[in-house]
Order: C-alpha cells, then sequence, then structure tokens
DNA sequence: CGATAGTTTGAACTGACTCAAAACCCGTGG
DNA sequence: CCACGGGTTTTGAGTCAGTTCAAACTATCG
C-alpha cells in the first residue's frame, strides 16, 4: 500500500504511467529496508559499493571533501532520489554520503537494477530518466557556482528544492520545512557560512523568502524566479507524458 | 576496421572486455555518420530531440546560457564521447551544444541505446559506466567552481583533459594539442577570459604548465597534481575490469 | 544551568572582475 | 607580398563581491 505509493513511485509517474509489472518490480526494490541516524554516513568517496539506496524518508546530501579540510556539498537528497546510484558500476564510490536527519532508505544491489532492465522495460526507461533528471540537476548546481551571484544562487536553490518537493507531495504553496543549516547551504552554494547569512538576510529584507528556524517560507515567487533566472525544465517534471 | 577499433569502444575497454555481439551493437551504433564545421550547433536548449551523437573526431562543448547573456560551458567533449545523451529521455534539452572544432559524429537514436540493453547487456552496462563517469567529471567540475582557486582550477581542468585525451589515444607524454580559446577556458571555469589569461601566465612563470599556441605542455606533472588536489579516480580508467 | 550547535553582526582584506587599450596572429584579397 | 581586419592574447589600473577573523547572541537539550 505505502509501498505502492512509494515517493519514487510518485515520482516516476511523473515521466510515465507504470504499469502492474513495473509496480511489481519496483516494489522488489523495496525490501532491505533500512533506517540511519542524523549525520550518519553510508557512502565513503574511495570505497567499494555493490549497492545505493532509494531514499524514503528524510534528508541526505552527497558531498566531496578536498585535501585542505573544505567541503562541496553535491547534491540534496530527498524522499523517491537515489543515494549512491551514479557509482555502483565504479571501482570505487567518487563522492560520500551522509545523513542530514534520521533517514528510512532501501538498499537496491547493482544486480537488482540491471536485471529489471530485461523484466521491466518501462521502469528500466523510467529509472534512465530519473538517473539523467540527477545529473541535470547536477549541471544546473554547476551553472548556479559558475555564473551566477551568491544572492541568485540561494534563490535558484531553494526555488529548486521547492519544485522538487512538491513532486513528492512535500510542503505546500506557502513553503517547506526545511533541516539544512546555514554551512550546509555554504558547502552546496560554494559560499561562506557568514556569507550564507547575509545573503539570507537581503532576501529577506527584500520581501522574497525567509529561512528561519527551519522553515522556508517564500514570499514573492515570481520575483525570485526572476531574480535566480529560474527555469524548471530542466527538472522534466510537467506532469506524466505518456508514450 | 577502423570501426571496431572506435574512439567509443576504445573508452569502453577501460571497463570491459567486449564481446563480438558487443562489437556488432556497437557497431550498428556507427552508420549515420555526420560531419559538422566549426561553430557549428548541434543541440539546443529548450529544443526536443530523440537522438544523441557519439563524438569520433574533433571537439564539442556543451553549454548552458543565462538571461544576461553570460556562459557556462558544462563539459568538453572528445573522440569516443556521447552527445546529448542525458537528455533523449526529456521533453526538452536541458543543455545546448556546439562544434569546438569540425567534428565527425556517429547520430544515435533512443531507441537505439534502449534496444541495446536487451540485445546486448554487457555493452548496456559499459554504456552504463560511461554515462556515469560523464555525470563524475560534471561533479568533479561542480567542486572545482565551488571550493577550488582559479589556479587549482585551471590545473585540474588541464590535467583531467590530459589524463581523458590518453585514455583514446590523444596527446603524449608531454602535451596535447587543444584548439580551446582563452574565451572557452573562461567560460569553463566560472572566470574572466581576462583572469584565464594571468592564471596561466602564473602557471607558465612557476614552471609548471605552458598552453601556447594551440599546444598544452606539462613541465612539472607532480606539482600540478597536488596544487589542483588531482586524484584521477572518478574517472575510473585504470586498465579494463573484467567481471 | 551549563554546554554545544547554530545564527547574527562588524571590520578589514583580497581574489577575481570590469574597463580600457595594446599587441599579436593569421588568413584573405588586392 | 604587403596591407587589412577580425579574432585572440596580453597588460595595467581601479573596483567590488565575497572572504576571514572575531565576537556576541540565541536556541536547544541533557
Amino acid at each position: 500500500m505505502q509501498i505502492a505509493h512509494s515517493a519514487l513511485t510518485q515520482k516516476l509517474s511523473a515521466f510515465v504511467v507504470l504499469s502492474d509489472t513495473d509496480l511489481d518490480t519496483l516494489a522488489r526494490f523495496h525490501r532491505r529496508r533500512r533506517s540511519f541516524a542524523a549525520g550518519h554516513s553510508l557512502i565513503h568517496e574511495g570505497q567499494n559499493h555493490k549497492s545505493a539506496f532509494i531514499l524514503a524518508e528524510g534528508w541526505a546530501c552527497s558531498y566531496k571533501m578536498l585535501p585542505d579540510g573544505e567541503r562541496q556539498i553535491v547534491g540534496i537528497q530527498i524522499a523517491g532520489d537515489f543515494l549512491g546510484l551514479r557509482s555502483i558500476l565504479f571501482r570505487t564510490s567518487d563522492h560520500s554520503l551522509e545523513a542530514v536527519t534520521r533517514i528510512e532508505a532501501s538498499e537496491v544491489l547493482a544486480s537488482d537494477i540491471l536485471d529489471s532492465f530485461a523484466q521491466a522495460p518501462r521502469l528500466a526507461t523510467a529509472v534512465l530518466w530519473a538517473a539523467s533528471r540527477d545529473e541535470a540537476m547536477v549541471v544546473e548546481h554547476l551553472v548556479n557556482l559558475g555564473r551566477r551571484s551568491a544572492e541568485m544562487r540561494m534563490a535558484h536553490f531553494l526555488l529548486e528544492l521547492r519544485a522538487r518537493l512538491k513532486l513528492v507531495g512535500i510542503g505546500d504553496a506557502s513553503g517547506f520545512d526545511c533541516p539544512l543549516t546555514q554551512y550546509h547551504l555554504a558547502d552546496i552554494l560554494g559560499l561562506s557560512a557568514v556569507h550564507v547569512n547575509r545573503v539570507l538576510r537581503h532576501l529577506r529584507e527584500d520581501g522574497l523568502v525567509t529561512f528561519q528556524k527551519g522553515r522556508v517560507m517564500f514570499h514573492d515567487i515570481a520575483a525570485l524566479g526572476t531574480l535566480a533566472g529560474f527555469d524548471p525544465d530542466y527538472l522534466d517534471q510537467d506532469g506524466p507524458l505518456l508514450r
């Protein structure tokens, strides 16, 4: 029941309508449920991992550390997202991954996924779509870091998060609850924590967004979108396109 | 003959040893050979594309434009790389793509690739590996923009290029020919063209690399690697790992 | 109620930018 | 063979967005 309507199912439905076979195969991904405490480290860069996870509940982040101790967060994962999918075919994982909040996740083996390509090709395509979408988010993130100002980055990030959370039924028109600290935001946006604070104050004073006490509240989404140059097309999530 | 030893084959062989069936299926990817002039635009962001390309010869780059006319280059593609693979499942492409030099490329349809999953699962895994590797490069690029200084970015980028070119048999121990202008480098590294020039001068004066007259020459790879914090593991290309 | 994690603010500094102008390089056509 | 012109590289001077360092303030939780 709750499996059939898992966050992943909900997300994939933005791409195709899944058949019963698809749903069955998908359900098989959800054996091996695990739960991890906030701050727990699931994947270590440089180690070999034959499995990935599907996040069912809570927030996680993937990141890379630099020799000088700096950290760059590559992406934030929410319910319905894959964790560590990229490097199951690699000798060693190219990134680390830790739980931001307490999380619930299902472990999936490389073979589970590869086998599904033969059994449920439609589902397989949907999984590839999800992976492509993850990559599109990384790409947009890269553009953020390369060519946008601190304020634009913040605005863009918050709007993306809003759209992603909406797709899996989290948050409402006014905003969403967000467990990220300003240190997280700094490591996501390639800024210092101090500057993150100033940027948030600025956006708040301009009546665009408020991020306080673990809640993000939007006051002028249109203006925020213009500021950020946010065009949600790269999320490719405008209703299911049957084919 | 030259098809059997295409750059793509050479690259995929860093991941698995391909069977004859694999090679046959792969050869089928190489019908529909096209050639495009330098500067030609192959893919436009926002347009629908049912096909991708495999680059056989020359250099290309994928990028995104911002509303204010700024450009961020997402990646440079060389022989053996896929062009536009990420968005064949999307409604609209999330990026644009243009030829840096005159290029030769084979057009592949979404169906060619998806069908191959059933026919040649081993090849399919290899293609997925290549896609994962592309994503890993974007991720490393993101870390570059987020947390490294201009000099480190440049050093890192040149070392990555060196490793990638070596895998497909381009360049030698001393360096490689490179058709990129300082404007390209600026749009790749999230810098201004003026600053790119200063950075290159600095690296040259320190006896690390020289980039002049379309040729990159390395003088101290070890020192450059240390400066950049370059660890090639994310390229996952250390010899074929059979399985 | 003390400790620890996170937020907020100020002041001084700096890496990278912008603007501006030369110099160079190379292919083209007269 | 030389002059022209567009693209590219190089250098200088001044500016600014974002940093670092330092400190105070605010939660929250055992």
